[in-house]
DNA sequence: CGCAATACTTCGTGATACGATGTATTACGT
DNA sequence: ACGTAATACATCGTATCACGAAGTATTGCG
């Protein structure tokens, strides 16, 4: 897929990768593969930058002797996924002006 | 909108704004105003990057004393909005993701 | 012992939307 | 006649961001 299509999708898809439950990052990335691969170098550039705009918490766990950061989506993760929503509207909008064909005879 | 959600629209939304007819800039951002917000910086931009990549051809035509560039939709240009409509297969796919609520329980 | 898989990190690069700013002309009100 | 808005296009610098490459470290398997 076009790589500029992606980008407004990664953030909230990583949003909704953690929203039913935490989960941590070789997870997110396999967990989206059907839907939308990115590189580990993005899946955590995006992590990180979630963390810092306070979209999610992250906590250390211990998992098999290996440390594992676990991600939890917070009051304001849920809101950016519910204005996902919103901008839908104005892409589906968009959408049908791509697309219509010319009916004018 | 979410600036990064524009990015994969804005070009594919210029191309349409000229699929039926040339068109020259400052129409073009009026014609996408009910549907999409972009400076004239970005427009022409885009529609310079548009032109290398040979999604459209330009003429200029004076008018009213005053020149105009008018552009013109090529057939690689028809084929770029094409793939759009295929890419809108997966941001589907990636919408139904997003926006499931956890039915679970 | 070596190699794949797991798990996370850092760095540099290229793409790109935008505001600010500039140039020039036409059109309109007063 | 004068000023302002609208038309029309261009350039520059900046911030954001996805990605490949490369690195570190551990577990588990053959």
């Amino acid at each position: 897929m076009d790589i500029q299509l992606k980008r407004g999708l990664l953030d909230v898809c990583v949003l909704a990768a953690i929203r039913d439950e935490d989960s941590y990052g070789y997870q997110i990335i396999k967990d989206m593969q059907p839907y939308i691969k990115m590189s580990e170098s993005t899946l955590y550039t995006i992590l990180k930058r979630l963390e810092l705009s306070e979209m999610l918490t992250v906590r250390t766990a211990e998992h098999g002797g290996r440390l594992r950061k676990y991600y939890h989506i917070t009051e304001a993760g849920i809101r950016r996924i519910e204005e996902f929503k919103e901008d839908w509207k104005e892409i589906l909008s968009i959408y049908r002006f791509v697309t219509k064909e010319d009916t004018n005879a």
